[in-house]
DNA sequence: CTGAAAGCGCTAACAC
DNA sequence: GTGTTAGCGCTTTCAG
């Protein structure tokens, strides 16, 4: 492998020569500049990523942080949205000149955090969390070295920590509206997962909100805490239909939970959504593919967000409030909530 | 940040009696040692791996070289794969304290590789790709610069490229086997993908054995190129109902085609597996889903392999034969083929 | 067992 | 415009 001494030599110019014509950062005469980078292509040669990290204290890297792929969030219970999330953070890295490192925790807690390592080791010169709920032994830490972090599809209240997410306030007032408006008086609700996720509490606020403002008090026999299978969706409808309220209507928290509430309808002769009406979240190909209202979580325009946001908290001097941005989303009526005609589960 | 000069100053040794003790590279009296540990902790120490890599000449970095997220195939048609992929290497890396850089191609192919760019700026120590087709390119800088590589999911016969694979010419023997032995004769093959993947033209090459050793010529009005699409199932179908020549069974690339042949049948009023039989690949969670004979194609397997694999070339120091490594994977039969008692699409 | 010192490849003052 | 040079933080001989 070659170096930049050799460039230099082969080039007949000093080593900071090449280094000001590769970095442009000092004006080199466009004959030398010519012979230096024939001489680059000659040889082959690329900048050691550690010689320049360990001058410039950056490593060209941001650290994405994600839960531990056994565990079945990871999925995000739908396909191709990680791939979307991954595409809009991967834009905005490339443009840059950044890579990506994927990296979740170890299993154990007992070592310390890989997050901190790498934060510490300058390996990453800036974290994207795509955690579900707060860690704040972690969090604390970032905060404490100062170190650049943003957190995609969650958000802190309590700590200064910026995020880019969906209103899931206000997505799930809409979704719970949508139902009231057509009718509906008796609303079940799926969390999207264990109640401690953000997500989850936002979501079911939203919508006992909605329910309270058309006068209607929200019942606990028409909760359930859901998670990322379909079926959660089909148990939560075995709990709804054995609590002896019957609901006539669900807002469900993952478009894959609405396939297990279609499962179980179908096996009860239930019609949907003449019999039972349902409204999702994320807009995935599920909802497409089993005609499901569903509101969208776009993680391609959270991802790219996020970046964006992170390189700014990178590359800024002096200390700023903290952001919490919010992605507009909307609601994708389909045949599953009863106000357009349904098509088929299989199209 | 502080730096080992900072620990050694605070320790009240030496920086190379420091760099000793964390690293196990000479011997450290126990008193020292628990000095020096416990003045890393106090300060927060964590080695800067950029001043680390420069000297040891090691990233601790492996490059997972994936599809552009934009693409389709990223998302292997199925979710949970790629999870399971990650895990399979991220439980080798983690062992030996490597990250995983995830990195793609640019859309423009003027600019150099990245792939290239990344062994050449030390900036991974090894290179696992998921690629479906050859790209003799990068292949070619790589074998001249000894980087080490495995190919995951793929191999190649005129190179010596080390690769983990499952056998996709005999898996797909077998299910055009297991067809014929339930009696089929018009039997059709939709490709996985583009006929430039190695593996559409493994499997084609399979399905054609098979045929050929029950003495049946494959009829290429029974033949059709798919992708990952639930569509390109649908369309398939279309194709070789319209040929003249209906086929009885279907030999799908993927569980998501094997879907949009579901729902041909079923608009179609067609029963399956009575009136056509379907056998897929991948045994992902649409098989499950939707009833669906499929054969495994264990991506946390492949990925784990792999990784042990890239990390033997990594540390090796004499050149070696290149490896083609087979994942043994099987048939998992279910209701879609009709040799066991079909499910209802929706459970 | 421990310390002194060279040097990994590069950037960025600082001279000229 | 270009060259000289001092480190960046670490590992690793080599002495002692």
């Amino acid at each position: 492998m070659s170096t930049i001494k050799d460039v230099a030599r082969e080039a007949g110019v000093s080593i900071s020569t090449v280094s000001f014509a590769i970095n442009g950062t000092a004006p080199v005469a466009p004959e030398t500049k010519k012979r230096i980078f024939e001489t680059i292509e000659r040889l082959n040669y690329q900048p050691n990523s550690a010689a320049r990290g360990l001058v410039t204290r950056k490593s060209n890297n941001i650290g994405i942080f994600v839960p531990h792929p056994d565990s079945s969030i990871f999925t995000f219970s739908g396909n191709q949205l990680f791939a979307n999330l991954l595409q809009g953070i991967g834009e905005v890295a490339g443009e840059k000149g950044y890579n990506l490192l994927l990296a979740w925790d170890r299993p154990d807690k007992e070592k310390p955090s890989k997050v901190i390592e790498l934060a510490r080791s300058g390996s990453v010169d800036g974290l994207l969390f795509l955690i579900p709920n707060h860690d704040h032994t972690i969090i604390d830490q970032l905060i404490e070295i100062k170190f650049p972090f943003v957190f995609m599809g969650n958000h802190y209240s309590d700590k200064p920590v910026d995020s880019v997410d969906i209103d899931n306030f206000q997505a799930s007032y809409e979704c719970a509206s949508h139902l009231l408006k057509l009718g509906h008086k008796r609303i079940a609700f799926i969390s999207p997962g264990p109640l401690d996720f953000l997500v989850s509490e936002d979501r079911y606020e939203g919508y006992s909100s909605a329910l309270k403002d058309a006068y209607i008090e929200p019942d606990e026999r028409l909760f359930y805490v859901g998670d990322d299978s379909k079926a959660s969706g089909y148990r939560a409808m075995e709990h709804f239909f054995a609590s002896g309220e019957s609901p006539s209507a669900i807002v469900a928290g993952r478009d894959v939970q609405a396939v297990g509430i279609l499962k179980y309808a179908k096996e009860r002769g239930m019609d949907i959504p003449r019999d039972i009406a349902v409204v999702s979240f994320e807009n995935s190909q599920l909802a497409e593919m089993y005609d499901i209202t569903s509101y969208s979580t776009d993680l391609y325009v959270i991802g790219n967000n996020a970046a964006k946001m992170l390189f700014k908290l990178i590359s800024r001097k002096k200390e700023r409030q903290p952001q919490n941005v919010v992605i507009p989303s909307e609601l994708f009526v389909r045949g599953s909530c009863g106000s357009v005609s349904r098509n088929d589960p299989l199209s």
